[in-house]
DNA sequence: GCCGTTTTCGGCCCGACTGTTTTCAGTCG
């Protein structure tokens, strides 16, 4: 994707200037240009076209041209000379933690080194202790540092990094010493993937809780350990981080430690207009003198939030997208809740792939407080997961239409049809027009062009059959990226033939993701947040749906599933 | 390189930890 391409050239040239010594602040400029083009739900060339890239938060005139230059010829000269001036491996010695731009420098200028490999050789055979300022001890840690990169720590779903979060806060929260202790950074704010986990605790003895923190019997390894922090990594290979704070520190900590970076920088720059100053422990007045004890805010995120002019900020809206001008106009969304979730339109039982019975499905959903719930068994295309034939058709529903009679949830029949490379659907109208609730997805054809992928949702959009489009862009976290759509396109067409589309709840799908869901709310799209289950467990991933949603600005008003029964038979199509 | 209710120049968030020093630079979040 377009956005993503800029996005990475803009976060090269800024390593790049890093290890020429450039100044800092044009750096931090392409930094924050390259995280802001993440964020833009619009297609790079659709805003060129339209002369708006210099809105942009973080674009000014001359990124704009370089957006535009890149359009144009695929190319940007700027960055094709930096890249004369420095080879590209050394940009992967930065990957190295413990590495930064100036040691890279260093051991390109002395050694010329410039890739992985040659640096753990001459670490190896202690080559590198003789150079100015580095001695044996940042030989161990390079190379430390070189099998974490080896072991290839990616960045991991949101399902495994809860795994492990709450089995550390369940371990530390009961401690004598722990007074407060909450997860923060992207885990807080439900970013759909993690690179490490961020635990926060506030406390009167913190050499204690860090003891007991790299005590935890997932410790495999201590990064570091000082007297407020520490980071380990568990058997896994996740790194934890731990901060610990006093307890009047606590809001201002997690605020800080719960990001975004870009959302605190604004934050602070805007205390500073105030004459104030925000670190994580607390609001101080700028220009007193350094006294802890006299801050002025500090013990909940919401008193700073307040002494600032606005109210509380959600967690997954604090990316610098907006939010904060949103909140001092006090226009922020009330986001929706997994508590405003009526039912789930999309899941599996022993009819096709799943492993439990309808039965069990619908009394689990029950028991989750829903009213109504779906079962969307694969179609007869999809073999491998036991689509179901007529007959099968038949014996389901009446299954269901008994169940009904008994239960105090009402079960949808339904299905998760195949569209094939044409986005043709494998059941005829006439079955189609049977069911209560009909979900059109892809299972195949994932490397079509562009255009082929964008007219195949299309029509399926245009199939009056067709209520919902799961997983819409089939992006499967470890096993494949999403296909290429247009996705202007695609989300008119969802908005004018009003069906709605999926954010599908599996942790490793999450898709639509936070930023094509927005786009879609933008567009007029309403959504159906599903969890796809499998099994009874998979009902409560409905919660990492509902952050996608979160942090797609959505209020309950933009997901159909918030509807009651009648309400939702009303709005959806036919 | 961006940005503006201290506005077109002169600022740009803030602090902890490590390893190397003898007061600090580099890295990280």
């Amino acid at each position: 994707m377009l956005n993503k391409k800029v996005a990475d050239i803009f976060r090269n040239i800024a390593h790049i200037l890093e290890i020429k010594g450039d100044n800092p602040f044009k750096i931090r400029a392409y930094l924050k240009a390259a995280d802001s083009l993440e964020n833009v739900t619009e297609d790079l060339e659709d805003v060129e076209r339209e002369g708006r890239l210099a809105q942009i938060e973080g674009i000014g005139k001359d990124l704009a041209a370089k957006i535009s230059e890149f359009i144009g010829f695929d190319r940007i000269k700027y960055y094709d000379e930096l890249k004369k001036e420095v080879p590209g491996g050394l940009l992967d010695l930065l990957s190295i933690p413990g590495v930064g731009p100036k040691t890279a420098k260093l051991l390109y200028d002395k050694l010329k080194i410039a890739d992985i490999n040659t640096l753990e050789k001459y670490a190896r055979e202690g080559k590198l202790r003789n150079l100015e300022g580095l001695k044996e001890k940042t030989e161990e840690n390079i190379l430390r540092g070189i099998e974490l990169v080896k072991k290839g720590r990616e960045r991991m779903d949101l399902g495994t990094a809860f795994i492990t979060a709450d089995k550390f806060i369940s371990l530390l929260q009961d401690k004598p010493y722990v007074k407060k202790i909450s997860f923060a950074g992207s885990l807080r704010r439900m970013k759909d993937t993690v690179r490490d986990i961020d635990i926060l605790i506030s406390s009167a003895h913190p050499e204690k809780v860090i003891d007991d923190f790299t005590r935890v019997e997932e410790v495999k390894s201590i990064l570091n350990k000082g007297d407020t922090k520490s980071a380990v990594l568990t058997g896994d290979g996740v790194q934890v981080d731990l901060r610990v704070v006093p307890d009047n520190s606590f809001g201002a900590a997690l605020l800080y430690f719960s990001g975004s970076k870009a959302h605190n920088i604004k934050l602070r720059q805007l205390a500073q207009k105030k004459g104030l100053k925000i670190n994580e422990y607390g609001v101080f007045r700028a220009r007193s003198v350094e006294d802890r004890a006299k801050a002025i805010a500090g013990k909940t995120e919401n008193e700073i939030y307040k002494l600032l002019g606005m109210p509380f900020i959600e967690p997954e809206l604090r990316e610098d997208n907006g939010e904060l001008e949103a909140a001092l106009k006090n226009k922020l969304p009330v986001l929706i809740n997994s508590d405003d979730i009526k039912g789930d339109l999309h899941m599996h039982s022993l009819y096709s792939d799943g492993h439990y019975s309808i039965k069990d499905m619908a009394n689990a959903a029950l028991k989750k407080g829903y009213d109504y719930v779906a079962l969307t068994d694969h179609s007869i295309a999809l073999k491998v997961a036991n689509g179901l034939d007529l007959a099968a058709l038949k014996r389901k529903r009446l299954e269901i239409e008994k169940l009904n009679k008994g239960l105090k949830i009402r079960i949808l029949f339904g299905t998760e049809v195949e569209l094939d490379n044409d986005g043709n659907t494998d059941y005829s109208d006439k079955v189609l027009s049977e069911f209560d609730i009909v979900v059109g997805a892809i299972h195949s054809g994932f490397r079509q062009p562009k255009e082929k992928i964008t007219k195949r949702l299309i029509k399926a959009c245009r199939n009056r059959h067709i209520d919902i489009i799961a997983h819409p862009t089939g992006r499967l976290w470890g096993v494949r990226d999403a296909y290429e759509v247009d996705f202007g396109a695609f989300f008119k067409a969802a908005a004018d033939t009003g069906t709605f589309l999926e954010i599908n709840s599996f942790p490793t799908r999450l898709d639509l993701n936070d930023v094509n869901a927005r786009h879609a709310k933008e567009s007029g799209v309403k959504i159906a947040i599903s969890t796809d289950s499998h099994h009874i467990a998979q009902l409560d991933f409905i919660r990492f749906g509902v952050a996608v949603a979160r942090r797609a600005w959505m209020t309950k008003h933009d997901v159909a599933n918030t509807l009651s029964l009648k309400e939702l038979m009303r709005v959806k199509k036919k």
